[in-house]
DNA sequence: CGTTGAATTGCCCTTTGGGGCAATTGGCAC
DNA sequence: GTGCCAATTGCCCCAAAGGGCAATTCAACG
């Protein structure tokens, strides 16, 4: 099988551009390891051809004709992909163009974002990447330079989906300790010794050891050593 | 005083522009705390003007008048400003132009780069963004733009040069062990006993509390955890 | 060859860390 | 009121950490 040729889509594009893969199902995300890309263009001709090809590389692909039909998708309670994903964007749309769209993410989603435009100013392209636009793809371009900015995007949405995840894994951690537990811990962590807790909380000896002992194992730590590289993780 | 006007100098520009400010004195750096500004156009003019405007703002500035005039400057065993600095430089210049500057200087030099033009295809953007500039000015530009732009740039050259720093200085650190001290931490930092550290290494418990006292003593840790928070910032 | 200095080790003591066991205390539900 | 449970504490024991002091070893140096 041939990989589709782009931008020369061999079906007609759909009616109303929407999901192409759904994602109801968690086996999705193993199917389409390689990771989703949240593709947004108005051209149906374009987003066909895309598609095709994004798919064709082992992608999960949804498809929308508008920025508005995302930010909708966006607040509607319907699963999203579970897995590293990426937004690729046309730069000039009717309505909300791609900046206006990457404006509008400011602060609220960090989806990883590739632009793409045909006739664009270079002023635009500058503002793309202050928006923190991963790439800017001009066309036409290849599929190579597509397929490059699409994996650096999901690459990096995979990375700042572990680090979410083992921050917020570190975070729950910590959520779990009792406020004494905490307090304990967080002497231990600067380096204080029992019975310098045992003073500066005012509890007993015994009871310093008893929360110290409860939070490495809620912690899941087995020595100081690496309750001090967990503090500096967690920036303590 | 008034702010120099951008783009249009006041004064005829240098015949072969050079340092604008002198560094061999120490002082410089405290003088300019700001930082400094590596200028490289072959527009005398735009040279001048934008020199002006950067030192009026407080900025040390350097110029030179093209790409190989400033690699040459780098290869000299001159004494570079000491303290953050950033390029700035024009795309389009007769013989190296902004890009294979940012080429050329790949993985050598880390100096944060703005690139600036007039007349720019957003292909060289991209490809300026691509190759990690900090920034790209697209003439004409309002001084705010510039200076927003070179103060992000500075602030970059600022945040690797103290994190050079840091990682420098623990190096050092751990250089300064000696193998037996270093073998010895290496195991208290995964959190071995002192016995079982001893049986590790073959060697007398009262031998691994020495080294494992100096080690302490030379990384200038006084707990294992903060030995732990130090090897995790060294990435052991 | 004698000496010197660093590295290693043994011995001893104190403090700290880890943890079992039981008693006490203060809520809270039945 | 009574019983139950979690938190706290005291007592005790042992292992580990920190460190002073002196002896030993071994290579380098005059």
């Amino acid at each position: 099988m041939p990989a589709p040729e782009l931008m020369t889509p061999q079906t007609p594009a759909w009616p109303s551009a929407r999901r192409v893969v759904t994602v109801d199902d968690e086996s999705v995300a193993g199917r389409y390891a390689r990771g989703c890309v949240i593709l947004i263009d108005d051209d149906a001709e374009v987003l066909s051809a895309l598609s095709a090809r994004l798919h064709f590389e082992g992608y999960a692909v949804e498809t929308f004709a508008s920025a508005r039909h995302y930010l909708d998708a966006l607040d509607s309670p319907k699963p999203s992909f579970p897995g590293p994903s990426c937004l690729l964007c046309d730069l000039r749309m009717p309505g909300m163009d791609g900046l206006a769209l990457q404006r509008q993410l400011q602060g609220r989603d960090v989806t990883p974002m590739v632009l793409m435009s045909g006739q664009s100013l270079p002023q635009d392209v500058v503002t793309a990447f202050h928006g923190g636009a991963v790439d800017f793809l001009i066309k036409p371009f290849e599929a190579a330079d597509l397929l490059v900015a699409v994996a650096k995007a999901l690459s990096a949405s995979a990375a700042q989906h572990t680090a979410a995840q083992r921050q917020s894994d570190a975070a729950n951690l910590v959520a779990s300790l009792t406020e004494k537990e905490l307090q304990v811990i967080l002497l231990v962590v600067q380096g204080k010794t029992n019975p310098q807790i045992m003073v500066s909380l005012g509890i007993a000896l015994r009871t310093v050891k008893l929360h110290r002992q409860r939070a490495m194992e809620k912690l899941g730590l087995d020595s100081v050593a690496a309750l001090g590289r967990f503090a500096q993780d967690a920036r303590w």
